[in-house]
DNA sequence: TGACACATACCGACCGGTTTGTATGATGAG
DNA sequence: CTCATCATACAAACCGGTCGGTATGTGTCA
C-alpha cells in the first residue's frame, strides 16, 4: 500500500462531494463516504478535523472551482455578456444526463439546506454566491459600456435576479425530472435576457 | 388533562411543520417536536404510522393550504393575471420579518431536499408544484383572452418560469439574509412580468 | 339511571441501529 | 529512528420505532 496523502485527501473530497450532492450535508454519512473510498476513519480524521471542515472544504475545493470554470470564466473578460450568457444557457440546455438534472446545483442545494442551520456554512456559501453575482454584474457593466446592454438597468439587481432565476429553473426542474421543462424554463430566462438589450 | 385528539394531531402537525421548516425533513427530530409540544412518542405514533407519514401530512395539510390561500386563490378567478401577480409581488416585498426571509419557502425547501432522496415525497411535492404552475398558466390564458397578456407567449412555459424565478428569488434571499436584495429581486421579476403585456 | 365493556388516546421506558468523534496501534517513507 | 499516514476498536449520543401499561371517554344493557 503506497502512501499518497494528497491523493487520499482528494479522494475523500470527491467522495464527500458526491455523497453531499445526493443526500445533502446533514444526511451525508461519513461511513458511506469511507466505504465508497475504501478508506477508514483514521484517514478521514487525519486530513479533516471534523465533518464540518470536510463539508466546507468540499465547498471551497470542489464546488468553487467547478462553478468558476463553468460560470465565472466565460464572463470574466467578455464585453458582450448577453450573448455569452445565452450561449451558456444553450450549453446547459444541451444537457442530456437526467442525473445532472435530478441532482440540481450543488451550491444551491447546500444554500437551501444549510443557511438556516449553520451560520458559518451560510457565510461561506454566500461568499461564493456573491462572487458569482458580482461576476455577472461586472460583465453587465462592461456590456453597458460596449453598447450591448441597456444603460438604464441596475447591474447588481439584474445580476442577482439572473442568477436567482437560473437557480430557480434548475431547482424546479430537479423536482419535475423533466428535461423538456428544464429547457423551456431556460428558454424563458433567455427571453428575459433579450429584454436587457441596447 | 382533557382528551382532544383533533387538537393534539393539529399541534403535532404545526410543530412538525416548524421543525421541518427550520431543519429540513431528514434532520427534523421527532424528539424536538415532542419536547416542543409537550407530547410523547405514544401520542405521535398514535396519530401517524411513522415519520414519513407525518412529513407527507405536513405537506398536504399545512403547506398546501398555506400556498393555496396565498398564491392560488388570488389567481383563481382573475382575468388580469399580470396585475394580480404584481400585487402579489408587492405584498411579498412588504414582508419585514427577517425570519420569514431566512427560512425560505417550505415547498421549495422540501423539494430541494427530498426529490433526489425519496420518490414518494418527490411525487407529492411535484403535484403541489404542478398545481401551482397550472393555476398560473390558466390565469395567463384568461389574460390572453381578456387582452392583458401577449397572445404569442406559451402559458405553460411562462408559468413554469415565473414560479421558478420566484422560488429562486426567495431561495437566494434566504441565503443573503438581505431584505433589500429580496425586494430588488422581486422587482426584477416584476420587470419580466411587464414584458408579458399585450 | 347506573354499571360494565370496550375503544380511543396517550405515556414513557426501552430497543437495535447509526451517527460523529476519539484513542490507540500498525506501517511505511525519508 | 522518526514522524506522517493510515487502520482498528471503541465511546457516547441520538435516531426512529416498538411495546406494555394507563387513563379517559363512549356505547350498551340492565
Amino acid at each position: 500500500m503506497t502512501r499518497t496523502p494528497d491523493l487520499t485527501r482528494q479522494t475523500l473530497l470527491e467522495a464527500a462531494f458526491a455523497e453531499i450532492h445526493r443526500n445533502g450535508y446533514q444526511a451525508a454519512s461519513l461511513s458511506r463516504i469511507l466505504s465508497d473510498t475504501g478508506l477508514t476513519k483514521g484517514a478521514l480524521y487525519h486530513h479533516f478535523p471534523d465533518k464540518k471542515a470536510l463539508g466546507l472544504a468540499v465547498v471551497e475545493e470542489v464546488i468553487r472551482p467547478q462553478l468558476a470554470a463553468m460560470m465565472f470564466e466565460p464572463l470574466r473578460s467578455t464585453d458582450r455578456p448577453l450573448a455569452t450568457m445565452q450561449a451558456m444557457l444553450e450549453a446547459k440546455a444541451a444537457e442530456t444526463d437526467p442525473w445532472v438534472v435530478a441532482l440540481g446545483c450543488p451550491l444551491n442545494n447546500l444554500m437551501q439546506e444549510m443557511s438556516p442551520v449553520d451560520e458559518i456554512f451560510r457565510l461561506q456559501l454566500n461568499q461564493l454566491f456573491e462572487d458569482w453575482v458580482a461576476t455577472v454584474a461586472a460583465a453587465l457593466t462592461r456590456g453597458q459600456q460596449s453598447g450591448e446592454v441597456a444603460p438604464d438597468l441596475v447591474p447588481d439587481d439584474t445580476a442577482f435576479f439572473v442568477v436567482s432565476a437560473l437557480e430557480g429553473c434548475i431547482g424546479m426542474s430537479k423536482n419535475t425530472h423533466s428535461i423538456p421543462a428544464y429547457r423551456g424554463c431556460l428558454a424563458q430566462l433567455g427571453r428575459f435576457l433579450e429584454t436587457l438589450k441596447r
